[in-house]
DNA sequence: ATTTTTGTACCAAACGGTCAGTTTGTTTAA
DNA sequence: TTAAACAAACTGACCGTTTGGTACAAAAAT
């Protein structure tokens, strides 16, 4: 942080603003007059550091997944492997009752609103999804893993099931402001791969 | 449709293509503009229909409510409640494959973009997503279901967590344009229902 | 006759984006 | 040590277009 140059630090500082107010409010809802009333960034500036309002939303895409995949590995902890794929979720979950269900997930919420529209946005949100599965299947795929639905689907359709249904769960979660919605995918998930 | 009066017919052409508009490009993404275009009824019938833009998305979405839980009952059939629950979700997906993963689910989309920050549309789609799950927990819940989770998971449990798998398996589909995704998830849907 | 329906012209506000120019920080050279 | 030179960072006025929405007269239906 301190040997960040103070353009890098202005960058840094409109990406992570620029964030909030997405995952709150949308790309095509959220003006380039909100980014900078919420960054104190002046406009010039902003087109300074990025070339369009696409580029920016790309840009703090990009960061966020980033930030992700670390919180990821580091939410996969747990005695076994199953636990470690519980806890990962539980996780997941407990971010979303910190943000009182507003907002949800900016890669599900940008998946469904940018990636019929922009090739650029869905493949940044292609490798988020397909490296969240694959992050799941690594451990679910792991010896000595006994699951309820062992016999009939496979580590691979496992891990993208659940990561389909906390997508849904965060969805239902938003409309609801329920955190039973988030408890029940998350007990699903865990009678699937625990048994 | 015969017996629709001319403003009748006008408006529900309204209600039809805009639907299909919104469905694809989003609300905030989608201009009165483009309304008109598709439509071919002048600005000034548009706003005589509907007093603003937000009333006619909120009818798109009602409308749109109305016809699905008309397709839901009609995809709900099986030798068994677990046969019938399975058929439905495919039936769902099948319509994701017919329009080339494109769009999505009109209620998740709106879900993702409307629910914090509009609570006419966010009262819809709760009505959406809670009478669905009720509709999958009224079949689940009935005699004779033994499936594989049952001991753990109570059926209105399994409804939501269905729901939220299929939100999500859309979701995820609709970035990766592939059907493995959608078929994937209904393999797991399948292996909790039916054991 | 009068209510319902439709077409056209128009509006202020907000939109994303540009640009000429100022300020700040860092090298280089005398 | 200082001053010139260059680049990086920043400013705010301005641009053309599009936005959602209105006014109102003409036409059609009842």
């Amino acid at each position: 942080m301190a040997e960040m140059k103070k353009g890098e630090k202005t960058r840094d500082h409109i990406l992570k603003t620029t964030r909030a107010i997405l995952v709150a409010n949308g790309f095509h809802n959220t003006s380039i007059s909100d980014i900078i009333k919420a960054t104190g960034v002046k406009k010039g500036n902003l087109y300074y550091h990025f070339a369009s309002k696409e580029d920016l939303g790309l840009a703090v895409l990009q960061d966020a997944k980033e930030e992700f995949f670390k919180f990821l590995s580091q939410s996969l902890q747990g005695d076994s492997p199953c636990a470690k794929v519980i806890n990962s979720c539980q996780a997941i979950f407990a971010e979303q009752g910190k943000n009182n269900f507003v907002g949800g997930c900016l890669f599900g919420n940008a998946a469904l609103e940018m990636s019929d529209c922009n090739p650029h946005f869905s493949e940044v949100l292609q490798e988020v999804f397909s490296s969240w599965v694959a992050e799941l299947d690594r451990h679910l795929a792991a010896d000595g893993v006994d699951c309820s639905l062992r016999g009939n689907v496979s580590p691979r359709v496992l891990a993208k099931t659940i990561v389909a249904t906390i997508e849904g769960g965060i969805m239902m979660s938003r409309v609801s402001k329920d955190q039973a919605d988030l408890d029940d995918c998350l007990a699903v998930i865990a009678a699937m791969v625990g048994g």
